[in-house]
DNA sequence: CTGAAAGCGCTTACAG
DNA sequence: CTGAAAGCGCTTACAG
């Protein structure tokens, strides 16, 4: 396969000191903070300095830098300077699959808002069923400023190496990790009580309700919500089923309900993709919706606006929360000692087809 | 907001050598190669020479390195070692939105299959619009290895800049950079003819072909494909309309072939996305699939076989794709000077109920 | 088989 | 206002 040493072919023979003075050819591949030095006849500290604006620098030194900084395309190497710094501007995002459509959005969003803070995301998959704390040995290996958890659950194991390094996290829609971390949350319990209530408005009398799994902390919460708000409406939970947060667990949840009886009148899903799935039994089963039911879900999903879903649903208001959890994330990296911290945002009914008559 | 001297705050205090015998108690924080080199009292190079298995180092040697390095947690710092490497084990992925669910389904799979070679992924967002010359000084500051861009067009002026910088790059599912640069795609032309093959068999007399943006190869090769292998079965193309790749695009499409006349008996569209807007119009305008009007679409995202679409598709062998891609690049980190490459991969039509008849 | 030394490219007290 | 020196944590010729 040929030669493929690369890295120090010819460690010792590249001091600039010892080379004469340097040229622009020397810029061909990149140029370093000494190239800068030499070319501009000052110490490579200046050119640090020069080019993050510090005040002792005069104005003319910091203008004949920067000009030749520019003219030679130099960007300090930001794996040196985290070296040093001990910041990276780097964050790590750990996810699952992004089989929900709902993250994808999310990264999306997210992403944005990173951009405009020039913070880099570096990404961190833990299938499903395995722990995070197998990714977390290989994170910190990269200096990493802090670390953002999505649609993933936190054992104590991996929240105590990251406490123990000293690594901000925030949990975004989780449960904050035991005693350490912050998190960023939809009001889930609020959006399911909210739910509870348009049902009860739509005439809805024997609701029902399609759960994800059993350890979601946001499938729990938005139930809880229901049920309370249901309670408050005067109304009681007439049937319960479990939809694993998939579009299959909520077509066999919509197909139970089909035939259910008495069968419900109003399905609260706890999220869109299950209730596409009981959308499609309800159809499949030849039962109208909204007419003989109503359908809502939770997330509002992109495909919840398609024409054969026009899901009513939750909104969560993704914008809003992310932000939060970036403002957590970068408020902490600041400034390590902040105490822990868990932010709630409220969600929004989307009324469309599913539940609106006519 | 109180102090934030995190970074050497005092910096000369930390030498091993002048602190007498490190202690177990200096690993509370994170341990280095000279915490290592220290308590098991040999030099920090035979600790590196250990934990890379180099055959020099004799056996109850590195055995009892080993077992240090395990007790304290020690794993080497990756921004130190990449400083000298010049490899950071950390590959670029740049990417438009995610809107698409393609991109994300293709995004899971990556991750997976970079994980299990201990590659990580640092991720650079382009906003639809914008040039991706605009991250690569970014890029270009954190010493990545290699360079993988999906969704996006790679401008000749971005594409130089990667060269001129040596950093292996690899399009995945579009056309190669100019010059430089590999590419994996799917035999997007090939697709297109095996729908034209299938949509003969199927009886279609008048095809039609909703197209993508008009500067996504995608959408041309397919449609190419598509044309000649209309013309290989004596067909040709009753009526061309652009959807712009949107569900959106696709239901104004939908709409117009609803009422041409004649009205196209069979659809080509350029991805699953439009086609599903496609089947929307038709559904609102009361046109029978695959009755009156067959539909096939390009990509087999996940919602093409949700019930209410049930979409005809060509299906991409993203894994396979992958790969190659991630063969590609690999096979350029470790020998830079290697030729650039384009991988075709076939992809394989998925007939569903918006073709099959019965 | 192992160590001492140099150096990756940067930044930051310290001294003038 | 600027420079010389030290050092971040590692790896790799080089010498023994």
């Amino acid at each position: 396969m040929g030669n493929d040493a690369r890295p120090l072919k010819k460690p010792r023979s590249k001091s600039r000191k010892s080379g004469g003075p340097a040229t622009l050819d020397d810029s061909a591949l990149r140029p370093t903070a000494s190239t800068i030095s030499a070319l501009a006849g000052v110490a490579p500290s200046t050119v640090s300095r020069a080019l993050k604006n510090d005040p002792s620098i005069s104005v003319a030194t910091r203008e004949r830098i920067v000009a030749l900084a520019d003219r030679l395309g130099y960007r300090p190497n930001a794996i040196a300077r985290s070296l040093i710094t001990r910041r990276s501007n780097v964050v790590a995002f750990i996810m699952g699959e992004l089989t929900n459509p709902f993250y994808s959005e999310q990264l999306d969003l997210l992403l944005e808002l990173l951009g405009e803070r020039e913070i880099q995301l570096m990404l961190f998959h833990v299938p499903t069923g395995r722990d995070v704390a197998e990714v977390v040995p290989m994170l910190l290996q990269y200096q990493l400023d802090a670390c953002l958890i999505a649609s993933v659950a936190l054992s104590s194991k991996a929240s105590d190496i990251l406490a123990q390094h000293r690594l901000p996290t925030v949990m975004i829609n989780r449960v904050p990790a035991h005693r350490h971390g912050c998190a960023a949350l939809c009001d889930n319990e609020g959006g399911g009580a909210e739910v509870a209530r348009l049902l009860a408005a739509r005439g809805v009398r024997r609701p029902a309700f399609v759960a994800g799994h059993a350890d979601a902390s946001t499938s729990r919460d938005r139930e809880r919500g229901f049920l309370e708000g249901l309670r408050a409406c005067g109304l009681s939970l007439g049937l319960r089923l479990d939809g694993d947060y998939t579009i299959e667990g909520g077509f066999r949840a919509g197909l139970a309900i089909a035939e259910a009886d008495p069968r419900p009148d109003g399905v609260f899903c706890a999220n869109d993709i299950m209730a596409f799935g009981v959308l499609d039994a309800l159809r499949r089963k030849r039962v109208a919706v909204p007419r003989q039911v109503q359908v809502v879900g939770f997330d509002d999903i992109r495909a919840a606006s398609w024409r054969p879903y026009d899901l009513t649903t939750v909104a969560q208001p993704m914008g809003v929360l992310l932000e939060r959890a970036v403002d957590l994330i970068t408020a902490r990296i600041r400034e390590p000692a902040l105490l822990p911290e868990t932010v709630y945002v409220a969600g929004s009914i989307k009324e469309r087809g599913t539940t609106r008559p006519g």
